[in-house]
DNA sequence: TAGTGCTAGTCTCTTTTTGAGACCAACAAT
DNA sequence: ATTGTTGGTCTCAAAAAGAGACTAGCACTA
């Protein structure tokens, strides 16, 4: 069932908070893909250049396949990437983005660029937290 | 074999593709945190102005008690928001975001504009991807 | 005075998601 | 004949998330 399309709920309207449920709200359709734990660090490899498949294993060294697996396949469900295969001698399978694909990665960009200027203050902000709690 | 080039796909060069493991990369320890299933749906609340948990909880309708107290503390230890508590005849607690989670937001806003733009380019592309699955 | 509801949670239980690792078929080189 | 490489799939265990009961102190109600 690891694979089975996940059916949304009909919706146009914009997200306003009177109708922050599921369904209805194209932040939360569009984000919870992008948002898992993988997809954002191969958006930023794929962004780069095309790759294939044991390409990004090797680059992302503590992804599981299977997980490589279901996140490239969703990703490119929502249409950020393609899949392409070369019938060679073993078959290789490359992956690339498309155009969807970097006009959304334009803005991610930003948002991975404020994540590693701001990564010291984020620790501080940790520790300090971490700190309070044992006091 | 081995020749992918260790190029780093932001200017800023926050996470070089040599060191994508997952103690090494900003963008993976900030990221994982904000990628939650709910962290951008809050921090885009609490960007408007400051809440209290009963509100958010009536806000995002189908977020169960658990969760909310949850990723409120991870958002709070991240330092991207205040918890503040009242000692009014029945307790209350705000939740505030920090000048460091308007900081974030900044960026961040720009992705889920993009999301709400694109929704049904990306809704389409399921579409399409989930027709030729069953053909 | 008992009953009800509000507050912001916690605790337990179940379901879903993720991770680890074995397995696959074809073909190439050793 | 064994090993390695390709891009996966499959199963099973572990981790995370969801559902719902339960808490304490106070206010309002009957």
């Amino acid at each position: 069932m690891d694979n089975a399309p996940r059916v949304s709920v009909l919706a146009g309207e914009p997200c306003e908070t009177s109708s922050w449920d599921a369904g209805n709200c194209p932040v939360r359709d569009v984000m919870n893909q992008i948002a898992g734990k993988w997809s954002t660090l191969l958006l930023e490899a794929l962004a780069q250049r095309p790759y294939r498949f044991g390409e990004l294993r090797r680059l992302v060294p503590d992804i599981s396949q299977r997980m490589l697996t279901q996140t490239l396949r969703d990703l490119q469900r929502d249409g950020y990437i393609d899949r392409q295969v070369f019938p060679t001698k073993p078959p290789s399978v490359e992956y690339r983005m498309t155009e969807l694909g970097h006009s959304l990665f334009a803005p991610l960009s930003k948002v991975l660029a404020w994540a590693g200027e701001n990564h010291a203050a984020v620790k501080a902000a940790r520790a300090k937290y971490d700190a309070s709690e044992l006091g």
